[in-house]
DNA sequence: CGTGGAATTTGATCCAGATCAGTTTAGAAA
DNA sequence: TTTCTAAACTGATCTGGATCAAATTCCACG
């Protein structure tokens, strides 16, 4: 049974940045028809296909996108907290495009699509935060489709591994957070060709142990992979 | 020398769906500062990286929308009227992912995107209509990418030329819009291989003849391509 | 602590699609 | 028309990456 959201959970959906500088009683309305849940792990959240009843914000956890068509499925994306995921079906009011599952336990909030045009249309602030929003997800999905256009399956691995780094705070040695076979599907390749491509990237400095990087080689690295801004930076 | 928008223009352009709802005064505000443009096959309108200036709306003509990296380069998506172009980085003011260049002769209207993004916070029934043409640009990437890791290039070909055949009509024979290098590109394969994907499309019915493509069995193609909604539907 | 099952790795082979090299065709300009 | 050039096609070959088939490692769980 859905009874709202509890008001404990208010002030932090209200320090989102989604949320944080839109009217107060938008909010409130907001929130009455809202709700936040935990979920375990390998949780389906969404299908594709499926009316997109709830815009979904991910607040710890990580969800995975996928998709899958004539019995082939392919991972999308990840996403992090705090990130909202399938809003442009939730605006649009149409079909979800991905489906979605938790990786891990995960705390997800759900705001009814209704409410959420409703509210855009009534708040200007919110409006605009949605927007952002958007043309942020927009900007990610264009470049990942160069991602896959322009490189071979090393050098987006390459890239891929770069970005990680960065966003373990740049030491040279750090965790991969999921699984190989998930990052595979995720790079556009398979598990046998990821482990192979890591082998591949020991000729520049890479070394991988379980779970753990170490970039031996930063420039012999980058030298190779040639990240690029229009590319590898998710932050713009 | 730019002088804005003639007046000429305006009911043109007032007519697109993006601005047929929004506030009189807030149009001419947007107008004033706009302009449309003819430009002649082949023009390069904006190169990735630059900054933003402007929302491009096409009216007339065909854009391509273009990658490059490393020395490599692939086309992304063809604008035909009447859609806008770069409008998530006009509205995060980022810089632009992708390059331009006109196709054909081409009319397009040029509004500075500082101007969008004012008018944006001032007219709700504008904003609407900007995230919703945001949300359907967004869609159409994800079903490209779905596309490109789902697929192959063979049953890429199929699909696209189910949703060429539609756009023209549906009749069994349809022209193609543009030289198949570019078409090849645009589905991720070389001009080589789309002309050997066209022979082996042969076997399921299909016949081309310079630009001219029949469908002799539509039911034997449509079972080998396997057309989903929530990939080839362009208008969702 | 051992055990069962999945994830990963490794090796062998296969295949889709790229590349290279040449020929043919088509369209634009003279 | 004729000529010129770029596009398109064709054939031969190559290669990145997939697939298939083990072997191995890693854990989660009893």
């Amino acid at each position: 049974m859905k009874l709202g959201m509890a008001k404990a959970d208010y002030p932090d959906i209200r320090g989102l940045e989604i949320f944080s500088d839109m009217g107060e009683e938008h909010f409130e309305g907001l929130m009455r028809g809202s709700y936040v849940q935990n979920f375990p792990p390998h949780v389906d959240l969404i299908t594709e296909g499926d009316p997109s009843d709830f815009l979904h914000i991910v607040l710890d956890g990580t969800v995975e996108l996928f998709a899958a068509w004539n019995g082939r499925e392919t991972s999308m994306a990840a996403v992090r907290p705090v990130s909202t995921f399938i809003l442009a079906a939730s605006i649009k009011d149409a079909p979800y495009l991905m489906s979605a599952r938790t990786l891990e336990k995960s705390r997800i909030a759900l705001l009814p699509s209704q409410d959420v045009r409703a509210v855009f249309d009534l708040d200007p602030n919110f409006a605009r935060s949605i927007v952002a929003e958007l043309a942020q997800c927009y900007r990610s999905v264009v470049k990942n489709a160069k991602s896959l256009k322009l490189r071979t399956s090393l050098e987006r691995l390459a890239n891929y591994l770069l970005r990680q780094q960065k966003r373990a705070g740049g030491g040279a040695t750090f965790e991969l957070w999921t699984e190989k076979r998930r990052m595979a599907s995720l790079l556009g390749m398979t598990p046998e060709n990821l482990s192979r491509a890591f082998k591949s990237l020991q000729a520049y400095g890479v070394q991988v142990n379980g779970t753990t990087v170490t970039v031996h080689d930063q420039n012999d690295l980058e030298a190779f992979a040639k990240p690029s801004r229009l590319i590898d930076d998710y932050s713009s």
